[in-house]
DNA sequence: CCTCCTAAAACGAATGCTCGTTCTTTTATG
DNA sequence: CATAAAAGAACGAGCATTCGTTTTAGGAGG
């Protein structure tokens, strides 16, 4: 009677998905604001009214792919965090994450568009602080662990030392990203050499 | 005799540089992409026709921007490099630098932009490159002086120092953008935890 | 198992606007 | 007065979005 003619929940977030993925190729490739809609569109192989049923503007869109883009970092730094590794080990992890998300499939890319989007945007930029607030989060569980071994020095603010290993994570991968130096073997180097330092 | 009714140099720069200075002040507002020729044009209180005479593309004007955004950087960072401090001391006062590059009448919000349009813009991409090569040049001055001060173990490679130390810029300047935290004393109380760690 | 029916889902032509740029005209200068 | 500099109207292209139409999925009735 009713007359229910909707199709698979899975079927609409595939579709979803589609099309985010399809913004973010484009995006890659193009930029934000230099991706047009029909870029958007034709990259999904989808046609204008489709997409404009799941997104209801462009901005929807690039709102929903910042909300992604921390996403498989987060992961990894839980990932490495869980296993309790001395710092210097658990940071050389982190860079070969970093590394990794430093390619063409990798976040980082995408990510850069999106923090300069963020302090132009306040909708942006509300949501690139809360993400970014929370990986910050997951990463300190991992200096709590150097901590409890022993591996800081007596009364070190946990805080303040997240700060300065955060720090270290875009800043590698900026680097990577813009001057293509240096390799994560000669950073990792340059690092170690800065903390043990001669007395 | 010539026919000569061309204006002085000097007011031919200072036009030049009010365009730069429009241009900066939109971008920064609006973005790059977002800000529109008219947008500029406005701001810099002049014709279109003026602007073009100037600069024969938008194109042209992003690129100008990104030539010139790490120019007062450099020149700060030779400063602290000549004062041949102690290498903690020198952060210090380039921790200082970016935090005063962060806020809205420094680069750094531009310098956002540009990156994110060099990963896009291979035009950009090289400028970039070129440019932030030659700042990490300037920066491993004052790694060498660390060195000959007996600063760094013995055979440490300066230039992966160098990128250890210049990794820390970007990445403190990015999460006082974009997060906020952390002040400039807790970061570097944070790296000097991380500095002096128990054997 | 097939057919019909309904509403969701997908489509794509059309719209109104704004963009970067060009070009002709006007103004100012040495 | 010759010419560079500045002006600004005009232009076609391409933009994000709307909306009336067509297609399709899937439950109900046989």
């Amino acid at each position: 009677m009713w007359g229910v003619p909707r199709v698979s929940e899975d079927h609409l977030t595939a579709r979803r998905e589609q099309i985010l993925a399809a913004a973010r190729a484009c995006f890659l490739r193009k930029g934000l604001h230099t991706t047009s809609m029909q870029d958007l569109i034709k990259e999904a192989g989808l046609s204008v009214g489709a997409v404009y049923r799941y997104f209801k503007s462009k901005d929807e869109i690039i709102a929903a792919i910042a909300e992604g883009v921390v996403g498989g970092i987060s992961a990894q730094i839980d990932e490495v965090a869980s296993r309790r590794l001395p710092l210097f080990e658990s940071m050389a992890l982190l860079l070969e994450v970093i590394d990794q998300q430093t390619g063409p499939d990798g976040a980082l890319p995408i990510a850069l568009q999106v923090w300069a989007e963020a302090t132009i945007d306040p909708a942006i930029g509300a949501i690139v602080h809360e993400r970014y607030t929370g990986l910050r989060a997951r990463l300190r569980v991992l200096v709590e662990h150097a901590a409890e071994a022993g591996e800081l020095p007596a009364g070190a603010d946990l805080d303040e030392v997240t700060s300065a290993v955060y720090s270290m994570l875009p800043g590698y991968g900026l680097q990577r990203l813009l001057i293509g130096n240096p390799s994560r073997e000669g950073y990792l180097r340059g690092m170690q050499a800065l903390y043990n330092r001669p007395a």
